[in-house]
DNA sequence: TCTATATTTGTCTCACTACGACAAGTCAAA
DNA sequence: TTTGACTTGTCGTAGTGAGACAAATATAGA
């Protein structure tokens, strides 16, 4: 476990032997603010998740669940928040998935889409 | 279960048999915004949860957990990520709330605080 | 039907956030 | 002490999205 998700890229970058300048390059990034994400003083920007799995051959869904993990668990922590929310969010995406099912079957039969 | 916060929302006005502009008032809302919130059009701002606890008499910490429940799943759904980020937070939770503990023992220690 | 009120929609502005760039600093090894 | 790696500070700015206001639409009652 990390404690953020900076810390992850800085294992990743340490295993594979790269500078910051060098996996910066990589990552369109300065490595000025490669340095803060990996102290945690930046965020790693959602839109580069992809370069970072191509530069690690990293499977994406874990690497987004990673992602999104570590920024979940940040919100509910800085405003002392249960983990209920957790449950809150695992019913509601059950529920969205079944509506979106319902709604393509409704399109189908319209003839849309 | 809601579709998102703002039906939520909807569904409390209804039963406290308010309109727009009233219970806009009270949360310092232009009843026009409120409108696109409660219809999914708009974001509630995360700085009126309190105001809205109130107003509805409803426990915070419950609140909380709906409104960052929804987010999250939103989040989920429309990156098309995997529910596995909901497991990666809680264990990070886990982990934070653990080294926080340790932080504060050793700050006694020092007698900082 | 007419009117008043409730609700929704469209659009503009503005404040805020946070990323990225750059410069300057520290650190470690040779 | 020089060089490269890393960290820190600060600034400008693009992008985002909430809020305001105006206008349109819907609804209910007389």
């Amino acid at each position: 476990m990390k404690e953020h998700f900076g810390v992850y890229i800085k294992q990743l970058r340490a295993e594979g032997g790269f500078t910051l300048t060098q996996l910066g390059a990589k990552l369109d990034l300065d490595s000025a603010n490669l340095s803060k994400i990996e102290n945690g003083k930046r965020e790693f920007d959602e839109k580069r998740l992809n370069q970072l799995a191509s530069v690690f051959n990293l499977n994406i869904e874990n690497l987004k669940a990673e992602f999104f993990g570590d920024l979940f668990a940040k919100k509910l922590y800085e405003n002392h928040c249960s983990t209920d929310a957790l449950f809150v969010a695992e019913e509601k995406i059950k529920y969205l998935k079944q509506i979106n099912v319902k709604q393509e079957k409704l399109n189908f039969t319209k003839g849309n889409d």
